[in-house]
RNA sequence: GGUCUGGUAGUUCAGUUGGUUAGAAUGCCGGCCUGUCACGCCGGAGGUCGCGAGUUCGAGUCUCGUCCAGACCGCCA
């Protein structure tokens, strides 16, 4: 037996009982007389002693073991003269009297503990040493134990969970796809999932009215903090529903496994559509934990004078409360931030409502204390309060005053990471304007169907036609998506046209789709879960990357494995790839 | 495709205005130490300053290029 107890396991009832365990060296502590190891599994850390006068020999191994050396011990467990409140097991320590090395270990590249020396490259390329920190194994336990809850919740709600393919068709439409080229048939490939969407509606069509799939999905686009070329979706789909029956079994599900995981009562889930959601936060997933909402002052603002606010679309700003003693160093620094390439703005107008009921701002010269007596009204201000206003093209301002207002919200505290403000975003356009090939395309999917009152709309007016869409958002990220789909083959047609497909394009596309609508489709609709996004809700930080075992790098390499990877050229003539291999660009 | 930041010992970093033999901590190796748990003390080894070119009497430091990493913009139905 290679063990009788794991290293967490140990405690003083176990006192006087022969045990066997086995693990990896975390550590040794050596004496001279005495050595203490503390051996480390999943399961927790466990002191080892050794002493010289005991057994000499036993204790001389011992101190030549070196770190992460894998080993077996035999001993006897005793109480600790001197105990360690820091560990589970730190009344207890084994008295060693047999020692086995089962493996060697080279010196690892950097220390593995809590706080590790090691830096983000060298842990990736080391991901198996860098596993074995417990940061990583909680990491991972929690995305376990989520997966399990959510399973257990749409299963006990009849959800089926039916595996789809993951060889299957290039669509245009969307992200870019990953391709697998084809050796029996050459020239031709498959394409991978970006979310198994066309397979879950034929589910649907096949009468599987409730399914769900943990599934992983791949997109060919560049890649985020939040971002992975693969990712994992808890992907659904519901069939005899209209929009209120998804929102009810989700929010029981995201009820569920924030019961379950991290014992928090949810509060109500407000609603809120796409058109307020970008008018009041300039963005279409708002974080909620803090108000700070957008107050817009172009009836105020314009036609005095100001040039730099009379030549925009918009005028808009936010109150940062009791923020009126910012020093002009702040300021500065938030002048810098909205100027900053990544968030774009040319300026930022700050008004002052002091403590006096004076205003102090940066446009003093173009504004009376009287117009900005009305800013202030408009901005329900109160002495005390800082004014941060900003002015440019509608969308692009929106979004520079969304940064602003999450920045004010990070300095100001707002944002708690233990404090959950989940919102519905909902009636999302149905179309968007691709300026690149200047053409419609649709904003969540070609399936998507439109509100019931915007339906008309398809044939006259498409960019006005609303979607019978909506995101789950969670504190500023959106944690899932989804819409009710099209079920007729009428809808179906005229969203291709106006979306400008041919009837032979759409039928090239999508003919097996629209072939099963011809045979009972019922109507339908469902959700899709960014589940790594919503593991790294949970477990507090931004990184998905923390919460998958083997991530890639921004630039998707598996710096690990190192991956992409050339492949010999009988592969690539096997594929019939042409076998015209570039330079490699890697040192 | 673009912007920004970084690359110096195994590791994490410092390195001033361009100027002597490039430092610290940690890890590693050796010695001492019987109650440690960030053990302690003494000693030692360890460097192509990412790579290439340029400016200069002289480059870790300045310039250009390039590679790598990270964050972001574009992109992500």
């Amino acid at each position: 037996m290679l063990r009788t107890h794991r290293c967490g396991d140990l405690r003083l009832d176990n006192k006087g009982e022969k045990v066997v365990l086995s693990g990896w060296v975390k550590k040794s502590r050596d004496l001279g007389g005495m050595t203490f190891i503390d051996l480390r599994d999943r399961y927790g850390i466990t002191q080892l002693v050794f002493d010289m006068e005991r057994d000499e020999a036993l204790c001389t191994r011992a101190r030549k073991l070196g770190r992460e050396f894998v080993i077996q011990v035999e001993g006897e467990v005793a109480e600790r003269s001197n105990k360690n409140p820091k560990l589970p097991t730190g009344d207890v320590e084994v008295i060693v009297y047999k020692l086995k090395v089962l493996n060697e270990s080279d010196t690892p590249p950097f220390t593995i503990e809590d706080e590790t020396d090691g830096g983000e490259e060298l842990r990736m390329k080391y991901r198996y040493l860098d596993l074995r920190r417990n940061v990583n194994q909680h990491n991972l336990k929690l995305r376990h134990k989520m997966a399990l809850e959510i399973r257990k919740y749409l299963s006990d709600k009849d959800f089926l969970e039916i595996e789809t393919p993951y060889l299957i068709k290039s669509t245009p439409e969307g992200a870019r796809d990953f391709v697998v080229p084809s050796r029996m048939h050459p020239g031709q490939f498959y394409a991978l999932p970006q979310s198994p969407q066309t397979f879950k509606q034929l589910l649907m069509v096949s009468g599987y009215d409730r399914y769900f799939q943990v599934v992983r999905c791949f997109r060919d686009e560049d890649f985020r903090a939040d971002r992975q070329p693969e990712f994992t979706q808890i992907d659904c789909e519901m069939s005899f529903v209209e929009r209120e029956d998804i929102f009810s079994t989700f929010e029981g599900m995201a009820r569920h496994i924030f019961k379950a995981v991290k014992n928090v009562d949810l509060p109500d889930i407000p609603r809120m559509n796409w058109h307020d959601a970008m008018k009041y936060y300039g963005s279409d997933k708002p974080d909620l934990r803090f108000d700070m909402q957008f107050v817009e002052l172009n009836d105020v603002a314009q036609n005095r004078g100001f040039k730099v606010f009379d030549s925009v679309e918009l005028v808009v700003g936010i109150n940062a409360k009791g923020c009126a003693a910012y020093s002009r160093k702040q300021l500065d620094k938030l002048t810098d931030f909205v100027k900053r390439p990544q968030v774009g703005a040319k300026g930022l107008v700050y008004v002052k409502y002091n403590e006096d009921g004076s205003f102090k701002s940066s446009v003093d010269k173009f504004f009376s204390q009287d117009d900005l007596g009305e800013w202030a009204r408009k901005f329900k201000a109160e002495p005390g309060d800082l004014m941060l206003v900003l002015a440019g093209d509608v969308m692009q301002v929106r979004k520079q005053l969304n940064e602003l207002r999450l920045e004010m919200g990070n300095q100001l505290g707002l944002r708690k990471r233990e404090e959950f403000a989940p919102l519905w975003v909902v009636d999302f356009p149905l179309l968007e304007w691709d300026e690149e090939n200047e053409r419609y395309h649709a904003m969540h999917h070609p399936f998507t169907a439109p509100l019931a009152e915007d339906k008309a709309l398809l044939e006259n007016a498409p960019q006005k036609a609303r979607a019978n869409a909506y995101d789950f958002v969670i504190n500023g990220v959106e944690v899932g998506g989804g819409s009710i789909r099209i079920h007729d083959k009428e809808t179906q047609s005229k969203m291709f046209s106006a979306l400008g497909f041919t009837d032979e394009e759409a039928k090239k596309q999508f003919g097996f789709l629209l072939k099963a609508f011809e045979y009972g489709a019922p109507p339908h609709g469902g959700i899709a879960f960014g589940f790594d996004r919503l593991v790294a809700l949970f477990g507090g930080t931004d990184s998905i990357r923390d919460y998958i075992a083997f991530p890639k790098n921004n630039a998707g390499r598996d710096i690990m494995i190192d991956s992409p990877s050339e492949i010999s050229k009988q592969q690539l003539e096997e594929l019939s790839l042409k076998t015209e291999i570039k330079e490699n660009k890697k040192p």
